[in-house]
DNA sequence: GTAGCTGCAAAAGTTTTGCAGAACC
DNA sequence: GGTTCTGCAAAACTTTTGCAGCTAC
């Protein structure tokens, strides 16, 4: 946790930019919570527990600020609200999302799936690959379990 | 041209909706700019040329239907704004995207590149996958080329 | 006549911006 | 002192909603 605060602080003073009191807050919020995707709402109330003379619109300044150092990635679930998510440690790749489109769960999947297809848009489009975003909508396995067991 | 609209309009009645004079000029914006990624406001206006009388309210009404019966999909670039996509006839899943995030161009990549993929997800991760979203991010061949041409 | 659809205007919700003051070298 | 950053409030935008009236069987 604390070693992880130390980089990000590295990465934004290689950017000139300063980890203030306000920004450090906002960043331990998205290490407690790596697991879900908050929005900045979310963010900025959760910060707000702990800081709560922060504004919204420094929670938003921050947040743009981190994806810009490619910090966190700005993600769009298609519900009206950007998502905020930190990279894995290192991950020059975007993660994966499996959308369960019964229950709305959102599971992540670290592995990159996609090494061979990207050499394959590479050579046919004549495209250089940076970053990808994938995600797969279907249903997850608990809400499949629960089909089978309305269905006896 | 005419019978893409004819089989939209079945696919309405098929769900007990009419193809009124305000959804088919809608439809026909999205089918003469099949290519380009509206948003509701572009097609709104392009709407306008012709039926001036028309209401954005009607055009948000008409593209949240037709994404209901999957006739397009809305999707999400990051700009703040949902786009609007027409499916390929027939097509069950979502195509991909080139994002060339030097100049802004998008491409469309209407092959299905993730069959393998999707089987290693179902397999792995127990998750039933009814469709997918994929779009890579990077540089175009001209902006390549531009890249090249100014390093000599 | 009734059910579905539309246009307008207002409302709701998210995100950005302007600005004066605070913090920090 | 100058630069960066913050909090507040207002503004800007996109999208949704309420409602009265229209349309089409």
């Amino acid at each position: 946790m604390e070693d992880r605060i130390e980089r990000i602080k590295k990465q934004l003073h290689a950017a000139s930019y300063k980890l203030t009191p306000q920004r450090e807050a906002t960043v331990r919020v998205l290490l407690e919570n790596e697991e879900d995707h908050l929005s900045a709402e979310d963010v900025y109330l959760l910060v707000k527990e702990k800081s709560p003379e922060i504004g919204l619109a420094t929670v938003y300044r921050t947040l743009e600020l981190l994806t810009e150092l490619k910090i966190v990635d700005k993600i769009n679930f298609g519900d009206g609200v950007s998502r905020y998510d930190l990279r894995q440690e290192g991950a020059t790749r975007f993660h994966h999302h499996l959308i369960c489109t019964e229950c709305g769960a959102v599971e992540e999947i670290q592995e990159d799936l996609l090494g061979e297809v990207e050499k394959q848009v590479e050579k046919a489009w004549n495209f250089k690959v940076k970053d990808h975003r994938l995600s797969f909508y279907g249903m997850c396995h608990a809400c499949q379990e629960k089909l089978v067991q309305q269905e006896t």
